[in-house]
DNA sequence: GTCTAGTACTACATGACGTCGTAGACGCTA
DNA sequence: TAGCGTCTACGACGTCATGTAGTACTAGAC
């Protein structure tokens, strides 16, 4: 897995359909095409994107008949989460700490309140091994 | 002004060199170049990325005689800082809340240490009510 | 004038991305 | 069995970011 997830545009793009496809079967090429919407796209050019979403390992793919149907290899929320944790990869504790800092005392308020909300709820699932599916906000996003 | 603060391997070592300077004079290219450790590049070469990073606005540089001193533009927080928001950027506020648990439930004990340290300090910071939008994204950095 | 140390400008390779075209395989149908 | 439509595999090309460096020009020091 590639330390660093950034993506390119249609790379987004076609996550965001991929993230948006409510069933969890996965998508053929051809359907993420047709729901590509705003783009003219050619269908290979769909597939080449699709192809090197999966060597990335941001996407996997079954057979299905002769298509392929692919899938987001991991959830939004945790892709981003990583995209946030990569600048911090290299730098030292003190580093870290000051980093962590900066970014808190400049996010907005709501941000803010996600971070209270997140801390409460990783606090308890640390505290004690009582596991509890809390305020739904880790399962919005297949 | 790049949302985009990624920096390349030799930009990132160049940058570590000019966060190093405890003068705050800022340095040469040849100062830069000297402390390059590891590596054994053409003065040129030292030049082009210190230029680069100038454009980016990722550094400030001033005239000393006919040669250039260069600075980092912001510290080397404010800019991980920056990149870590910067996956953030395009999402829904049910994302984010999202992404953040998730990076706080993957994050290690140190980071939420201090994460609650900063919360601590930005909260007793800005006690006043939340909810509100106050202040967003204005910052040196740039 | 000639050195020397800087800068400016140009260049080239590699890799990531966006964008397709072509060829070949598979299954259905006239 | 020959077509036709649908897929995939592979290869290609342009652009941009980065790493790397050469050459030309310039301002002081001798």
């Amino acid at each position: 897995m590639p330390t660093k997830a950034s993506l390119g545009d249609l790379e987004q793009a076609i996550m965001d359909v991929l993230w948006a496809d409510e069933a969890g079967t996965g998508l053929t090429v051809r359907e993420v095409s047709d729901r590509l919407t705003g783009r003219d796209l050619a269908y290979t050019t769909v597939m080449t994107v699709l192809s090197r979403l999966e060597v990335k390992g941001v996407t996997t793919r079954e057979r299905d008949g002769r298509a392929w149907r692919y899938r987001p290899a991991s959830t939004r929320e945790s892709l981003t989460a990583q995209a946030m944790r990569s600048p911090l990869h290299d730098l030292s504790s003190a580093d870290r700490q000051a980093a962590i800092l900066h970014f808190l005392s400049e996010a907005s308020a709501d941000d803010l309140d996600a971070v209270r909300t997140a801390m409460a709820d990783v606090e308890a699932k640390g505290d004690r091994p009582r596991r509890r599916r809390g305020r739904g906000a880790a399962d919005s996003t297949g």
